[in-house]
DNA sequence: GCTATGACAAGGA
DNA sequence: CTCCTTGCCATAG
């Protein structure tokens, strides 16, 4: 099950410009709840052939944390800035104001688990 | 199969 | 708010 690792480029792809998802967030919608490190393990490992949008997903404190990569949290910092997103200079945002929170119609499209589904429900959509 | 490893999360001090 | 601890889980070896 290898899967995984497509999954999270997948989802991670459809965050939209300006807007940001934390790592537990992108696990719950791959299917796997509390997988949120591996989440940030398969961004790390990413080739830089794959293209994805990799610096809209933060921790669920609202704030960059990106470790042991080429990039840096100032390389995030300034590609979420760039997309209209305030950062403090702690690497701190208001994360539940630019939080991805997708309708419906994306949420069926995934195909995931009724149990998956009502967490994302309730966690992200009121 | 088992252990160690983390771009994490949630709760307690 | 800032540490620290514990829980979790897909990989790598």
């Amino acid at each position: 099950m290898a899967k995984f690792k497509e999954k999270v480029v997948e989802i991670v792809r459809l965050i939209p410009y300006g807007k940001v998802a934390s790592y537990g967030q992108v696990a719950l919608f791959v299917g796997t709840p509390r997988a949120a490190i591996q989440v940030g393990s398969v961004l790390n490992k990413l080739e830089d052939s794959v293209q994805i949008p990799w610096w809209r997903v933060i921790n669920n404190s609202g704030r960059i944390s990106i470790k042991g990569s080429s990039y840096t949290p100032w390389d995030q910092k300034e590609r979420l800035e760039s997309e209209g997103i305030k950062v403090k200079e702690n690497l701190d945002l208001d994360i539940e104001k630019y939080r991805w929170r997708p309708n419906g119609k994306v949420i069926l499209s995934l195909k995931l688990s009724d149990g998956v589904i009502e967490k994302i429900l309730g966690k992200y959509l009121t």
